[in-house]
DNA sequence: TTGTTCGTACGAAATATTTCCTACCTTTAG
DNA sequence: CTAAAGGTAGGAAATATTTCGTACGAACAA
């Protein structure tokens, strides 16, 4: 009955995960019913109970939270949105372009992707950004 | 006999094989031997066959492309890094910051691992892209 | 009360990924 | 020639991940 869990580490989340806490972070704490629900409308179809299995491990590893006090538990992300993001845009960045930053940003600008309204965007952060300092 | 190569379509690769991807654009073609080099040098420790084992599934998928003719067979990555890293790229904004690369930066630009120097590579990187247009 | 609906728990199958052992062939040093 | 070193091939074990079936209890409608 005991699990590992790793206190003061944001564990890896898999792709599946991830996309649970996706709906999460859109919703704030949830139900697996929402969630599922969620998933199914905005990703693709998946059992109930197959959602309600990965939530569990996901609070098993400590990347949810389970609130039992109501029969409909609810799940809430362990971690700051903004925290585990950050995480692993940096093994991202690692990965992938060998942690450098202005390296990524090349990537997007060559992007096609990255649309116009994305650009002044981002410019316009920059020059925010900037000013604040 | 038959491989399941999904012509003209980037196979999404796993961890293990993202980091033998990273030897290879680093290094250009290469023999398993040297991959596993670079890895028991830069990553973690591995046994050759089991570097030569993924090798020959990358192959298998389309991520690696392997020249025979030589007893020491090369093999060399299959699709421009930068195709690659694109796509890839564009996979993790869309998961993580619901397909705005300007939510990346927001996040890149909060994060205290973007140094000094980074932060002017990209404001250069940004000036030069405006003039060329 | 009773059966239907909605919830969790648990186990296990199906896949996917990672790792390495063994066999066997070729090259090379002596 | 012969032994050692260094290749590839293939199978199988060990893990990790994903998916769902079944059981069973609580809430609810009639």
């Amino acid at each position: 009955m005991n699990r590992k869990i790793a206190k003061g580490k944001i564990p890896e989340p898999t792709r599946a995960e991830l996309e649970i806490l996706q709906v999460i972070w859109q919703h704030g704490p949830s139900t697996v019913r929402l969630v599922n629900e969620k998933l199914n409308e905005q990703t693709r179809p998946l059992q109930y109970t197959t959602t309600l299995k990965l939530m569990q491990i996901m609070a098993d590893k400590g990347i949810l939270v389970r609130d039992e006090s109501q029969v409909k538990h609810i799940y809430r992300a362990a971690w700051e949105e903004r925290q585990t993001k950050s995480l692993l845009l940096d093994r991202f960045v690692d990965a992938m372009f060998n942690g450098s930053p202005s390296s990524l940003m090349m990537q997007l600008l060559g992007n096609s992707k990255t649309s116009e309204k994305e650009l002044q965007a981002i410019r316009d952060l920059l020059k925010k950004f900037d000013k604040g300092r």
